[in-house]
DNA sequence: TATATATCGGACAATATTGTCTTAAATTGA
DNA sequence: TCAATTTAAGACAATATTGTCCGATATATA
């Protein structure tokens, strides 16, 4: 609905990746298997986030991804913008071109608040807080009944 | 971001038509050409809408479409949930399947109050509200720099 | 009745997104 | 050094979305 399913997978396995910090480098066979995410697919995202800067690769035996800073640094919405772009929450309801308070779709008055809202709510969430609730085993991030 | 072009396309369609209520049926030609939309590509849009009973449709010279009930009885919702389908509003931040209380995402209970605030406003507006704030002719539905 | 206009319906094409596969390069450990 | 493992990179395929076109049908008007 809101984001694509790049940007899903990307989240959920950065976020997989982060309720692992007791260990070094996560692979992306384990990640895409644990996830269920095609792991090719997966490889060309995590690379994504590796050029952004937000994770460091590794290769060959123990080789695999891990977060470049502390996961309570990193906010969802440096994930989201890295996918999706960096103008992502600052797009017209109605598709139109350059959404302003000065040109107005009817729709806006109500959309830009919103918008907002859902800005601070990834930049208010840190990749630990995230990985804090997953651990309590209390929600999922996948499909599979699969717990960590 | 949220919608999908063709549901931008129907919203903006339906909310040129609602405009129109002096007017009987408005041809899906001048609403294209006046919104710069792909004349058979909304033609498909409308059909549907036609179809979901939200439009009703007209052949011949003087045909074109019309809204079935009065503007301020339609709800941008309908016309969304026409389009995007009527679970649009149900879904799972990160795309995981049968998003509840009771089998939550870490996101889960950030998105879901957003996501029913975002739906209300869908619900709250009307056509005809939406057709007022366009007649003060201070807000667009279209790139091109056209008024009502 | 004939002509022009408009939607209807379906085929088809272009593009974007999502997913698969293969080869190369880096790294580990035997 | 050699084999196994893992990411890098790019080609390619499948699918979904978006957009185009054409003939059929309905309607108004002359
Ligand atoms: S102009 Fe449409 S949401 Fe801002
Ligand atoms: S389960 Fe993810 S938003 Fe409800």
């Amino acid at each position: 609905m809101i984001l694509s399913k790049t940007c899903d997978y990307g989240l959920r396995a950065v976020l997989y990746v982060a309720t692992c910090l007791d260990r070094e480098y996560i692979s992306i066979g384990e990640i895409s298997e644990k996830l269920n995410i095609s792991f090719h697919f997966l490889t060309k995202i995590l690379q994504k986030l590796t050029d952004k800067n937000l994770l460091i690769s590794f290769r060959g035996p123990k080789g695999g991804v891990k977060l470049t800073r502390p996961a309570g640094t990193i906010t969802l919405l440096e994930i989201i913008q890295a996918i999706e772009g960096p103008d992502f929450f600052d797009k017209c309801l109605l598709g139109l071109e350059k959404c302003k308070d000065d040109n107005q779709c009817p729709l806006h008055q109500h959309w830009s608040p919103l918008r907002l809202q859902l800005k601070n709510l990834f930049q208010q969430n840190t990749l630990e807080t995230m990985a804090e609730m997953l651990k309590t085993n209390q929600f999922r991030i996948t499909d599979l009944t699969v717990r960590f």
